[in-house]
RNA sequence: GCGGGAGUGGCGGAAUUGGCAGACGCGCUAGACUUAGGAUCUAGUGGCAAACGCCGUGGGGGUUCAAGUCCCUUCUCCCGCACCA
């Protein structure tokens, strides 16, 4: 009988479907929830995909083996760009192009036999999700969290929108890799600043996170603690304001220096006679992109404003420049110059000839030496009043106090992390619910009124403002206040809005009343276990973070971080390069389902290499696991006669041929427990099964085998199999057991801890450290008759003759290391 | 520059707590079966050596009876952030 794949998957995927096995279990019981990050519906899986669906299965299958109550849905993150040019390009809509696309994938991972349960999916473009997208927006509004203002934002030229600051990688779209301007538009935002310090905080609670994760996020949440100091300036009223981490080198400011959009500049500058040469020089830094402006490489410049400020310690006058290194985004915009102790600020003085003060010199070098570059590490103060000699964090301290008595500053703690720009100038998104009427203003739309419709009839041109605003129906309502004519908001919503709570709609997502009842999700919730790419690290984690945050301070959840254990998987790579259209290299799912069956390339997915590490494709690894999978089915096949036997035998009645079979059984057994359980180590969990099956080959080949016994092996081979290649381990259930049950309703086999204690037991024994003989003993014989044992065997009696020992080392069960010398 | 990770046969990778380096798979070599083999089975497969052996986990040094694993130092590669005050 041949392994026929084709035959035994559909069937199967048949039989699951009709009979529900994978659905999910009402609200009781030990719970788990495996989710696997949502796919935007591109049109085909591609291995990435198929990698994280089936590290996903794996673990969902396990665990429900193991007798918890799995939750394990699927969904579509289906709004968003591509859609939308799609569309432009091939002349259909976006709504089409994405259902299409679902039904394919849909189509693609049902053939793939992922247990999910189907009765959950979800589609973020759908009605009935982005209704509740629209209505957590107001919730967000409603509380605060959600507001409109003019800024400068980041803007892709090539996807006509404005991105937020995550989807900015060094200086270019996250998209489409178009280099990104700035434009000063009003947007919407979400105020994720307000938690920046509780995200900060409560990764120490993620245990089950990457470090390289958690560090990212720590990295871009970017907490700063300082202080800002208020400067005064000759001649005007205002103030420069400053944000920095070293009060304590204050004595040694000589130049101060703001962003040239600053707006303060503009007043500074005024009537000194320098504007020419000022205006000549925001000129200049506007014509340059983002990257080269914020170039480590480039040169830093500035021009003099033509005032003076004043040192608030030490009443110094201090030029007042505008220079191309201070970034208007961040701390005030603004900062002191201190040359001594900043680099930049060293070179930008040196530049310009500004006055150089050391003020922290290396401990035991207080006569000072010169400086040729900035000093930035801790010291002792010089230079500094009466600060001198203090330890620099002692003086810092002192500074700030002094500088809080007399007004002139504050302790303050700056964040990297800017507000989240939400709003999208493209029509494929769920439309922000804001009415703009001309007597009552800003008007949220009434929750009965939800969902704001996204309108199917409209043009799409890929260019200028939301393709929403030329739609006059969608445009034109009524205030819900006053009843006057109203406009709506044509602006659509970030997709990373609707991908920042579909994890609380899978809980309870059939929900008419609700966004997710609140028992479910905190039965449910957090997901115990997610898995997805790590280019997700900053963007969709941390949003999905602070999603659940706001819905916790609200009293909708009782959990306050979304995520307990995340896994984040490697790319799938061919010859050492991402599989991509471009580069030529892809392998496309469907040929390997097609050529080899499903349980063939996840098993070689998950064997290839562990989870979070890149997996190299290697057509000749994916035929070794089609010959692995043909090996077992003729193990089984052959011997089908033998599975009459009742499996039960009595350990202690075998041979030793039959306990050494058994011990390999509860050895494999153990081994891929662990490795699933533990490690999500699947490369060596089915590495541990092949050596199993060969062991059963050579065991079925000796004469004198008992069929007990190998019955009892190929069961748990079969069931160990299950979480791996789910078809042909339920094919050959069926043939082993023929009692109409599935092996994926089977339990976990557990191991019989009696059975891995061996009676003999073979150890190594080195001389000096090398391997010299091994003997085999009796596993109870106790250490000294073993270390005598060892120096009476005659290979090492052969070696130290003559020579005198002097140390002999026991591991106990596994080696004696006999130190000799001459 | 800062942060994270990696470096082990021809290749993917194993070695989980300092205790036999190279499990398992691929590839390769030889053989068996065969009209045939890109099926299957058997044996072999880190390097050097005829052999006893010696060498071997990016390089150098160290700790230890014992180091891929710990310490110091250094090189290379990948990823993330980057004029962050």
């Amino acid at each position: 009988m041949r392994y026929d794949f084709q035959r035994i998957e559909e069937k199967w995927q048949k039989d699951w479907e009709e009979k529900k096995l994978h659905r999910t279990g009402e609200g009781e019981g030990n719970k788990y929830y495996a989710l696997e990050m949502f796919p935007y519906p591109s049109g085909k899986l591609h291995m990435g995909h198929v990698r994280n669906y089936s590290i996903g299965d794996v673990v969902a299958r396990f665990k429900k083996m193991n007798g918890k109550n799995v939750l394990h849905p699927m969904g579509w993150d289906s709004f968003g760009l591509p859609a939308e040019n799609a569309a432009i390009k091939h002349d259909t809509h976006p709504n089409v192009w994405t259902w299409d696309n679902i039904k394919n994938m849909r189509a693609q991972l049902k053939q793939l036999g992922i247990s999910y349960d189907w009765d959950r999916e979800i589609a973020s473009c759908h009605p009935d999700y982005y209704k509740w997208t629209q209505w957590l927006f107001l919730l967000f509004y409603n509380n605060g969290l959600a507001y409109k203002k003019r800024s400068y934002v980041n803007w892709c030229p090539s996807c006509a929108t404005v991105l937020a600051n995550e989807q900015v990688i060094s200086g270019e779209c996250e998209r489409c890799g178009s280099t990104v301007t700035k434009k000063d538009l009003e947007q919407w935002f979400f105020r994720i600043t307000d938690y920046a310090q509780k995200l900060l905080d409560d990764m120490q609670k993620l245990e089950g996170w990457p470090d390289k994760v958690k560090t990212m996020q720590s990295n871009w949440i970017g907490r700063s603690e300082g202080a800002s100091i208020d400067f005064d300036v000759e001649g005007i009223k205002s103030k420069i304001t400053v944000f920095t981490t070293r009060p304590d080198t204050i004595f040694g400011a000589t130049f101060m220096a703001l962003a040239p959009e600053h707006p303060l500049a503009k007043e500074i500058v005024k009537d000194t006679g320098y504007e020419d040469e000022f205006n000549g020089f925001v000129e200049r830094i506007k014509k340059m992109s983002e990257i080269e402006r914020t170039s480590t490489e480039l040169e830093k410049e500035g021009v003099f404003l033509g005032k003076y400020a004043v040192n608030p310690v030490n009443g110094k006058m201090m030029p007042i420049y505008a220079a191309n290194y201070i970034l208007l985004e961040y701390g005030t915009g603004a900062i002191m110059g201190v040359p001594a102790h900043d680099q930049r600020d060293y070179d930008f003085a040196v530049k310009y000839g500004l006055e150089i003060i050391e003020v922290v010199r290396p401990v035991g070098e207080e006569n000072g030496k010169g400086m040729d570059r900035a000093f930035e590490d801790t010291g002792v103060m010089v230079n500094s009043g009466k600060y001198n000699g203090l330890d620099n964090y002692e003086a810092m301290s002192g500074i700030i106090d002094e500088l809080e008595r007399a007004g002139k500053g504050k302790r303050e703690v700056k964040f990297r992390i800017r507000d989240w720009l939400i709003s999208r100038q493209r029509y494929w998104g769920a439309p922000i619910p804001i009415i703009y009427c001309p007597e009552c203003g800003e008007v949220p739309v009434p929750e009965k009124d939800l969902p704001v419709v996204l309108p199917l009839n409209v043009e799409l041109t890929g260019k200028g403002e939301s393709p929403l605003a030329r739609s006059q129906e969608f445009v034109n309502t009524k205030c819900p206040v006053c009843g006057g004519d109203a406009k709506r908001e044509t602006d659509t919503m970030d997709t990373f809005v609707c991908s920042s709570w579909y994890f609380l709609r899978f809980t309870d997502p059939q929900n008419k009343e609700k966004a997710f009842d609140k028992k479910k999700a905190d039965y449910w919730m957090p997901v115990d276990q997610y898995i997805g790419g790590v280019e997700h690290a900053i963007l969709h984690l941390l949003y999905a973070r602070f999603f659940t945050k706001v819905l916790y301070d609200l009293g909708l959840c009782s959990f306050n971080e979304p995520f307990q254990n995340l896994l984040t998987q490697g790319m799938v790579l061919k010859d050492g390069a991402k599989m991509s259209k471009s580069k030529g290299n892809v392998v496309s799912p469907e040929d390997i389902v097609e050529r080899y069956g499903a349980d063939t390339a996840r098993l070689f997915i998950l064997f290839a290499a562990p989870p979070e590490r890149d997996l190299e494709w290697s057509d000749q690894g994916v035929e070794g696991c089609y010959r692995f999978l043909n090996r077992i089915w003729r193990l089984v096949t052959d011997s089908v006669e033998l599975y009459t036997e009742d499996s039960r035998y009595e350990l202690h009645e075998l041979s030793q041929m039959d306990k050494d079979l058994v011990y390999v059984i509860n050895h494999t057994v153990k081994k891929v427990t662990d490795d699933i359980e533990e490690r999500f180590n699947f490369n060596t969990a089915i590495s541990a099964v092949m050596e199993m099956v060969n062991a059963l080959y050579q065991y079925r080949d000796k004469d004198g085998f008992n069929p007990v016994v190998f019955r009892d092996g190929i069961e748990k081979l079969v069931v160990l199999m299950a979480p791996f290649a789910p078809h042909i381990a339920e094919e050959l259930w069926h043939m082993v057991r023929n009692d109409g049950s599935s092996v994926h309703s089977q339990k976990w086999p557990d191991y019989d801890p009696k059975a891995l204690i061996k009676d003999e037991i073979i150890i190594v024994v080195q001389i000096n450290g090398k391997v010299r003989s091994r003997i085999s003993i009796p596993a109870d014989m106790d250490e000294e008759t073993v270390k005598r044992t060892a120096l009476e065997d005659e290979k090492v009696r052969s070696y130290i003759e003559g020579q005198t020992i002097s140390k002999v080392v026991a591991v106990p069960g596994k080696l004696i290391n006999v130190v000799v010398r001459r």
